[in-house]
DNA sequence: CGCTCGAAGTTGACTGTGTCAACATTCCCT
DNA sequence: AGGGAATGTTGACACAGTCAACTTCGAGCG
């Protein structure tokens, strides 16, 4: 399908469109962007591409087959961004992992709809391994900045996969409250939205940094317990 | 016919029902449950209240406004199970906080289909003032919370509700993590869900606890902003 | 006590959607 | 050149949200 899709992208004809795959994920990305989620329609994506009704079921078996291609090619380009944030702090793993969060973050808000279908019920993981495996390759950016973060001895000791569950729960948490615009005006009106990631990072990551276990945090987990096993 | 319901109908016939409005959300309920926030349907809520198509616009100008109606009542739902967990640690704030967090949780993986509609885009707070409050009114608990552990010594100084945010993103995120099964199985095979709860706040309780800058964190934040003002 | 009026419910219809079966056209390989 | 197989098209079905017009009920008024 699509390997013969992008050998003759070039050749098109009044019948036949040359690259419809690509075509209907453009026209379906562009509903989700004006009309939210429920502005896109399998028609709406068929007339958008300049092409008939059925012609979608060609390419996807399913609507939500196409609506996992959208949500998969948003993680695509939530992962660069996230790589392009850690890349501009390749020396301070904690302002990395900041600068990773503010920029998920940014994201979200830029492209809510977007967002919102990412992580929302329309697809589910398991119908549709090749989205999941883009989610979690965007996510697992931040488990090898959390590594980078403990051999600078900047983050304590422990799985960098639970620890940096923690900061994605975090993370997206934020995120998904913006796109569902659920923060309290009396939030958002005194503080930006990139400036409540910041802040929620910054009280994670304190509570990630190495340090001896003070009188609080010892009466809030028993001994035996208070290293982050999970 | 049998399902009457029997508190605010003093008069039903066969041609009035007597309370639609309640016995619509009560099937509208249902569906949610049963077939998930797509199977939700004003036709199917009208057949399971055993009336027809067009009654339910008598009491609900939109499909929308019913939606709302059943997410407002989830978050009614919702609430008094924070309330409860809150209850039994009235003497620990922290404990408190953790016990909140895992009941959100709990609540949220009890009724996936539930929570989900209540932070959808199916209803936006804008449109329905009373469901953003019955929103606002749940989690409001937390920043209680937060203030009787400050008073107590346990919980760093700052604004309860900036402070009691980022709790809010860690365990809603969370929580939608859980609802939408994208938490990977790596993590979910080891640890059970509300021990992952229980793990996410407490790398932030550890983050919110009170104690002198140590080195780390001063690195990651410059003096001047140290202190939780957002 | 009977009448009327508005609230609550019903019927029927319209549009738009997902989806399928049957048909048409074009590409590519032999 | 010719025949599949891939790709698009047309027409149709069921079902959803929504509205207009009609019907039935119950309560309040004379």
């Amino acid at each position: 399908m699509s390997r013969r899709a992008a050998a003759t992208a070039r050749r098109r004809t009044a019948y036949h469109h040359g690259d419809l795959h690509a075509a209907l994920v453009t026209a379906a990305t562009a509903l989700l962007e004006t009309d939210g989620p429920l502005g896109v329609t399998l028609r709406g994506a068929a007339r958008g591409a300049g092409v008939s009704q059925a012609a979608p079921y060609r390419h996807f078996s399913d609507k939500s087959a196409l609506l996992a291609a959208v949500a998969e090619d948003g993680f695509r380009r939530l992962r660069h961004a996230i790589a392009r944030a850690a890349r501009t702090h390749a020396r301070d793993p904690v302002a990395a992992l900041r600068a990773m969060a503010i920029a998920v973050v940014r994201f979200a808000a830029a492209h809510p709809s977007h967002y919102r279908l990412m992580s929302g019920p329309a697809v589910r993981g398991r119908d549709h391994p090749a989205l999941r495996d883009a989610a979690v390759g965007a996510w697992a950016l931040l488990a090898g900045a959390i590594e980078r973060g403990q051999r600078a001895g900047r983050i304590r000791p422990g799985d960098p996969v639970a620890l940096s569950f923690a900061l994605w729960c975090s993370i997206h948490g934020l995120a998904v409250l913006a796109v569902d615009e659920q923060i309290p005006a009396n939030v958002l009106k005194v503080v930006p939205l990139e400036q409540l990631a910041e802040h929620a990072t910054r009280c994670l990551l304190e509570g990630l940094a190495p340090r001896p276990p003070s009188r609080a945090a010892r009466r809030a987990r028993p001994a035996s317990r208070a290293t982050a096993r999970p």
